[in-house]
DNA sequence: ACACTTGTTACGTTATAGGTTACATACTAT
DNA sequence: ATAGTATGTAACCTATAACGTAACAAGTGT
């Protein structure tokens, strides 16, 4: 059902791993091997969090890569459910 | 930690949907308003599963669109696990 | 022979993750 | 004030991927 606006999962990486830890964005990037660009992105909700970047946010900060991925697949969810009645689709299974 | 080669989810769609129900390709991708070669990718691999086909998928079926999702997210990231160790990041966090 | 289904290829468009570089802004310490 | 650092972001590039149409070859059934 998915009602409610789940949260970026920026947010919750910066909430839950970089503040804890008292990590800055350029530091955080650099362990993750990733640009200070891609991380920031990120964590300002303009980009999602790739399979590739869930590996690496697992190791990092000793995570399932599995917790990751699954918030940004809720999120990307429930965006694609707000369009619901503009996909022309006709119900295949019965009832 | 995922150990086993989870099957695509095209196989699954298959299996579970379109046969039971004695579908074609062409009538399946004819209801979920998708063409049919994008449904045909899908059923045989080639291409997976995005957030706007698991809502299709969930209209035409009647199921959950999270379980078409989190199917094809758990097939990504079995992948992207492949290449941990190619991945150079660095532990953050306390073991 | 004819119709239908299927997989696939070729050719497009659009979107997105990622990189580098550069800029403007802020904060901080000297 | 000035130097250093951190940040967000824009411009520009690449690569990948989902999706569409049109077309073809191969298989199947009438």
């Amino acid at each position: 059902m998915l009602m409610h606006n789940p949260p970026h999962p920026g947010e919750v990486l910066k909430e839950l791993c970089l503040e804890p830890l008292g990590l800055t964005v350029t530091e955080a990037a650099k362990g993750l091997g990733v640009s200070r660009k891609t991380l920031s992105t990120i964590l300002n909700g303009k980009s999602g969090i790739s399979p590739e970047m869930a590996v690496r946010l697992s190791i990092a900060f000793n995570t399932s890569s599995e917790s990751w991925l699954n918030q940004q697949s809720q999120y990307d969810l429930w965006l694609a459910e707000q369009h619901r009645q503009e996909l022309h689709v006709t119900q295949l299974s019965a009832a």
